[in-house]
DNA sequence: AGCACGCCGACT
DNA sequence: GTCGGCGTGCTC
């Protein structure tokens, strides 16, 4: 009796059961999983979801595999709290969110936290009460008593009282007396599917010649079975879609799960739509705005199984699907892929890696490639499927350039004669024209005409852009504004504010000026009433209720508008000399997609770009229609200097106060990692970033030539001492090549 | 990530 | 005299 007793001889006889002890990641930005004691008659297992207690909160975390941390005394270690009731994240996410935090230099638990975080669906899904008719008569009929029983007679099924209730036009306390009588039993159904399963053959594709080449080239793949890379490299209209919706049958018809990766803006009720045409159900969806209830519902649905097709924005690479065996990442290019906050990764390569470990295909999709893929394409390290030609009666627009030096506008005007003289023909067709300037606002720079004051944002010191709309001086990078003034705050003058250079309410002005009878529209990321207006508006343009819209990139994505035949680039320079290394790239995928916004129903359809470098790369490359010169130059540029092999580079963002101090920053870290090949710094003029108390943010672009030196690195930069780590983020952007 | 602790400026 | 700013440190 006593503690004397069991300590002398616990150890060897009656040893209370050893406290079991395992590692759990938890949400913390800490290297390692956290040690906890597993309560007696709890059952985990690595993976398993669960609550445990950090400091004075109860958080959820995942239990791991490995040995847990030595050091520590196993009696002081603190129980889990509780094991939730659902299946256990498998090995291969396991695998996956440790290979990402190290590739990353992420806190695991950070990457685990990505995969749980729908806390509410952790538990199943509450049964729906129901009832089932037993056979027999009421005391009394009534005639709504007769009606349900007639329903119920008819379909021998378990009803949903308000379903019941509904189809006999009843209220639901017919239906509560009918159970209390004893004709009806309560019983409990499992919860409805969120979605209904889609049918590899729900219809036949709509596919022909190239398409259905690319197509089965691409389900061949998917038969062999195990890991692939592919890109589907296909222009504006040529199917693409198509091709990758046979990919996604075949899959189906092997009793896999599917991804469908899409940047945010492109996953719209049109994409929902056509999948459900083909495949005869909605996919599950997973987005930033999905409500909280949908959002445990979808979850639910893909670690259970009942999901079988999610279409996702980036994060939904995370989801902990049961048996995952497809991902399709289409516009593979978009920038939206990439993370830039906490743990940061691109989806389009760690998707690579996720096939990679869960040994299954993976198809990017693209009319523009980004240059990495293109490269991964061209070595046969990805299989490429180009796709050249558009499908059906969806003809390319001609394309023209319009030289500005020798078409210059009117005097304070932007668009070209040539241009305007194209705008006037479809208006006289009552066919739309799209003019396309990526800048918000009316004028990027204001100064005074007296003094030469520029107005200029007193945080972070780029250029005020002046809103005539909300007569606001706004600052885009941090998102200062004031009200515009009437007096120059420097030399005090009256009225003598000049805008400088065109912003889209400063073209809608012009046209306005030129075709005041055309119905304009001015479509911005700025315009009042939110996502809901936007859609309408959007809605409103694809009927025809606009003659001319004049939009930023917003109108570049997604959205087809059947009726428009001219689309015009205000200014195609715009954003090619920017400092970004990848700014002719972004510019050449941008005006690509922008002009195949036209021509999509068979009307003959133009597309005019006005531009100061007629001879740039870009440029014709847009109107030759063939890219592969300038895929060649971009490839070599990189080779070359700016981006040593196809983006074996980091872009890491610090702060500082003056641009030299930045340098001298960068400088310090050149010096500590003598196998980097070069530090470049991007300050807030060329590639702007937000500004942090009183500091302006600086990207630094970090080249070398191996993976692995990038990774010594951040390494020696994230241990370079808690003064730095404060100020520095690191974000990684390499390729995957180093992947496979 | 949160949350506490701790040390210096402007105020009810 | 305090209230409150954010730098630093800790969580099994």
């Amino acid at each position: 009796m006593g503690t004397d007793n069991s300590s002398l001889f616990g150890s060897l006889f009656d040893a209370p059961p050893l406290k079991r002890v395992v590692p759990v990641l938890v949400p913390l930005p800490v290297p390692v999983p956290y040690s906890y004691a597993v309560p007696e008659g709890m059952h985990v297992e690595p993976g398993s979801v669960v609550q445990v207690p950090v400091g004075p909160r109860q958080l959820i975390g995942v239990v791991w595999d490995g040995e847990s941390q030595d050091g520590l005394d196993p009696k002081k270690l603190r129980p889990i709290t509780l094991a939730f009731d659902c299946p256990p994240l498998s090995k291969e996410m396991r695998d996956f969110v440790d290979w990402v935090a190290a590739y990353t230099l992420s806190p695991p638990g950070l990457v685990a936290r990505m995969a749980v975080r729908a806390p509410a669906a952790l538990d199943p899904e509450p049964m729906v009460e129901a009832v089932r008719y037993v056979g027999g008569q009421p005391e009394r009929l009534t005639p709504a008593r007769v009606r349900v029983l007639d329903i119920v007679k008819a379909e021998d099924i378990p009803w949903t009282r308000s379903g019941l209730a509904h189809a006999a036009g009843v209220s639901m306390s017919v239906i509560d007396g009918l159970t209390a009588q004893g004709v009806f039993e309560t019983v409990f159904l499992p919860p409805p599917p969120v979605v209904a399963k889609p049918e590899p053959d729900y219809t036949a594709p709509r596919i022909e010649g190239v398409q259905k080449e690319a197509a089965a080239e691409i389900v061949a793949s998917i038969r062999e079975g195990g890991f692939s890379a592919s890109l589907i490299d296909g222009v504006t209209g040529s199917g693409k879609t198509e091709v990758y919706f046979e990919a996604i049958a075949e899959t189906l018809r092997r009793g896999k799960q599917v991804l469908i990766l899409l940047p945010e803006i492109a996953l719209t009720p049109a994409f929902l739509e056509r999948f459900q045409d083909r495949f005869g159900a909605k996919p599950g969806e997973w987005h930033s705005d999905l409500s909280p209830r949908m959002r445990e519902k979808v979850w639910r649905g893909v670690v259970t199984g009942e999901v079988r097709v999610v279409a996702g924005a980036r994060s939904a690479l995370f989801l902990p699907f049961e048996e995952l065996g497809l991902i399709i990442v289409d516009e593979e290019h978009d920038p939206a892929y990439k993370q830039e906050d906490r743990v940061f990764y691109n989806a389009r390569d760690m998707a690579v890696v996720r096939g990679r470990i869960g040994d299954f295909p993976v198809v990017l999709v693209s009319a523009t490639p980004s240059v990495e893929s293109q490269v991964n394409g061209l070595s046969g390290r990805y299989n490429l499927v180009q796709l050249p030609t558009r499908f059906g009666d969806a003809a390319l627009p001609d394309l023209h350039l319009i030289d500005m030096r020798r078409h210059a506008p009117e005097r304070g005007g932007f668009l070209s004669p040539l241009l305007l003289r194209a705008m006037g023909r479809t208006l006289e067709r009552k066919e739309q024209s799209l003019l396309f300037l990526n800048r918000r606002g009316y004028a990027p720079l204001t100064l005074c005409r007296v003094c030469g004051h520029r107005f200029q944002c007193p945080q972070c010191s780029s250029w005020l852009v002046e809103h005539r709309f909300k007569s606001q001086l706004q600052c885009h990078q941090c998102g200062y504004h004031q009200h515009t003034p009437e007096h120059c705050p420097d030399c005090g003058t009256f009225d003598h504010l000049v805008a400088c250079g065109p912003g889209v309410e400063r073209i809608a002005e012009e046209v306005e000026k030129h075709f005041p009878d055309a119905r304009t529209i001015v479509m911005s990321s700025d315009i009042l009433g939110g996502v809901k207006r936007m859609r309408l508006e959007l809605e409103a343009i694809a009927n025809g209720e606009a003659d001319i819209v004049i939009g930023t990139q917003l109108v570049a994505k997604g959205h087809n508008f059947p009726l428009m035949t001219l689309v015009g680039i205000v200014d195609a320079d715009l954003g090619l000399a920017n400092g970004d290394p990848r700014a002719a790239e972004r510019t050449f995928q941008l005006l690509s997609q922008v002009t195949g916004r036209a021509g999509r129903t068979g009307l003959k359809s133009h597309g005019l770009l006005q531009t100061y470098q007629p001879m740039h790369p870009v440029m014709q490359a847009i109107v030759s229609g063939d890219a592969s010169a300038f895929y060649e130059r971009e490839i070599n540029e990189r080779e070359k200097a700016i981006l040593p092999p196809f983006g074996r580079l980091a872009s890491i963002i610090i702060s500082a106060e003056t641009r030299a101090d930045a340098e001298t920053h960068a400088r310090g870290l050149r010096a500590a990692a003598p196998r980097v090949t070069g530090i470049s710094v991007l300050g807030p003029a060329e590639a702007p970033l937000a500004l942090v108390r009183g500091r302006h943010r600086f990207r630094l672009l970090v080249h070398g030539r191996r993976n692995s030196d990038m990774q010594a690195f951040l390494r020696v930069m994230l241990d370079a001492g808690p003064k730095q780590r404060g100020s520095v983020q690191v974000q990684l952007d390499v390729d995957p090549q180093s992947f496979l």
